[in-house]
DNA sequence: GGCGTAAAGGAAACCGGTGTCAGTGACAAG
DNA sequence: CTTGTCACTGACACCGGTTTCCTTTACGCC
């Protein structure tokens, strides 16, 4: 009436004649209370459109409704379908989600987090590889009474503190499935080191070698760091190799687009001369030419699945599942060796 | 001490021997303190790692320190790009981001909206485009007393509310590049129905023929929707014309793929047979091939302008800038038409 | 010495909610 | 009629900050 700004739980006491109190009771659905009066309260509300103060409720309640998104991902594909996944449980909730970016390789990186987690005290922070990987920030939530998921490419944490993909064995069968189409010479583009889902591909490219009998070699493994021009390079380094690699395998999309963008300009046919299977199902994967045979992981079931352990109630215990399947994508780039 | 949980003003006054208010006035820079005093509080401050918090500081100022932002927008090259150019603004002050996106079509995505300014009262609001374009949105923003900055591909509200790349100019410059190469026959592959930034992109384009005293022919157009199916779907129709158009505009990189995809498919040789010339210059345009002549418009650039208009201490007046250029970035995708 | 003034800082109220606990009235049992 | 129980509701303190207003102290000046 009088004041212009946000109608309060006091107006609403007022005019519906009942205390604060009951006003509190009706909002959080106590079930102690007359139908009647619940319903009188209710038309008030809705008369004056009263909408709770989050922050006073927060204050009282000793505890906030926020989920950080902590990453330092380069890649907006992945960004973007965690938050997706992430909202779409989150929005029926009363919890909003908190982006924080930080920046790898800043020495402040770590003291950032920490003001971050130490101001707003998130109810649960969600961390994307890589820096899901760093125990010290997990260590750090918990430190300051958050609840967290760690996104990663296998089970490093607890199931309640994880949800996982199973690049290791993704991979196994990616690779797998270019040496049932004949490639014994298969080249790895490696991940950045310190990754661990570098490592995990790089452990199921090596297992499917190995299940198949065939070795190991160094020179045909080039290091990338997840860039597109890193896949180039690395392309250089395998193609210029003799004899010459007939499929690779890159671990990413990314880098893999840069591997085809070399053997293009190198005269080579796609896949008639290379085949090539990539990681991720980006949005690229499908859109160069020819369409790129990749890993799909289920990045948004996964995020969701985080969202649940974030906010569920009952916590430890049943925490829901922890480990997601990913699945090969076959599309245009691999073919038989030409031999 | 007794209190496991985080310290509060009280812990800190009690400890210094102070009151409340005197710590609060150490927080708070006040002038008015004594140079000693100051020091023992902020000596207690650290030892007990003090921080204030938010929610409390929120409910007593009557504000907040959240930014929204709201987008509907299916491109995570724009919307990571934004929020990062946002969170480079907001990192050092004491602002939150909140991300909160809403789902186009869905008819309840106003209330949506609504429901989400209604109850965390966000101090400023960004909105992307294509929602950006709702007026109704930046009246709603308005009407709860929410600071807003619509992110556009023209300037359709004040410059205290805007920021707009000129759609029109860099696509009538882009296609102007097209016809200084030799090509009269352009197609257009247009964006979604009701989209401002199709619109403005078609005007350039259509700009650009009249400059050239180019006839504009309806046949030349396709539509498309910004998916990649539609930039094929669109190339279809272009490509069967007879004449066939010896260069396109695609309205946007995804789309622009799409063509490229589709006259690959017709063993058209790119950019001998086809020039191709896209837009907002996203990953994809760098690593396809061949890589994409494009338009690049300076998204982060324009939301660290658009968090300083939203955080910006004194309003109206000096709002900062609020139109951006775009370039043109020449790849490999334009040549002289065959002839 | 008395007095005005300014600097420094404290007490209490307040922001908008929630928790605790006591109080009310209706009704059944003793 | 007293008592106990139950369903419902309100008074009041509290969450952790800020604001308002007032008091205390120090100091300069006549």
């Amino acid at each position: 009436m009088k004041k212009s700004g946000q109608a309060t739980i006091n107006d609403v006491a007022r005019l519906a004649g009942v205390s604060k109190k009951t006003v509190s009771r009706v909002i959080n659905h106590s079930p102690l209370l007359n139908e009647e009066t619940r319903e009188r309260v209710e038309k008030v509300i809705a008369e004056i459109g009263y909408v709770p103060n989050p922050q006073a409720r927060a204050l009282a309640l000793r505890r906030n409704f926020l989920i950080g998104l902590i990453h330092d991902n380069p890649n907006p594909h992945t960004v973007l379908n965690v938050q997706q996944g992430l909202l779409e449980v989150l929005r029926d909730t009363e919890f909003e989600l908190i982006v924080h970016p930080v920046d790898r390789g800043s020495p402040t990186m770590l003291d950032d987090i920490r003001r971050f987690v130490e101001r707003q005290r998130p109810f649960g922070v969600m961390l994307l590889p890589p820096i899901s990987e760093n125990d010290s920030l997990a260590a750090l939530c918990a430190e300051y009474g958050a609840r967290y998921v760690r996104m990663g490419s296998a089970a490093f944490d607890d199931a309640e503190h994880m949800v996982a993909s199973n690049d290791r064995e993704a991979v196994r069968g990616a690779v797998t499935h270019l040496i049932e189409a004949g490639h014994r010479r298969i080249g790895l583009v490696l991940g950045p080191h310190g990754f661990r889902s570098a490592f995990e591909r790089q452990q199921g490219y090596e297992a499917a070698l190995h299940d198949a009998g065939i070795p190991v070699q160094r020179t045909l493994t080039a290091q990338g760091d997840y860039t597109f021009e890193s896949g180039m390079r690395a392309a250089e380094r395998l193609l210029d190799l003799s004899p010459r690699p007939t499929a690779v395998f890159s671990s990413n999309d990314t880098m893999a687009a840069g591997v085809l963008h070399t053997a293009r300009q190198r005269g080579l046919d796609i896949p008639r001369d290379l085949s090539i299977v990539g990681f991720d199902d980006t949005s690229i994967a499908s859109q160069i030419w020819p369409p790129l045979t990749t890993v799909r992981w289920p990045i948004a079931t996964m995020a969701r699945a985080a969202a649940l352990k974030l906010i569920d109630e009952e916590d430890a215990d049943d925490a829901g599942e922890s480990l997601f399947v990913s699945t090969l994508v076959r599309r245009a780039s691999v073919a038989a060796p030409a031999e």
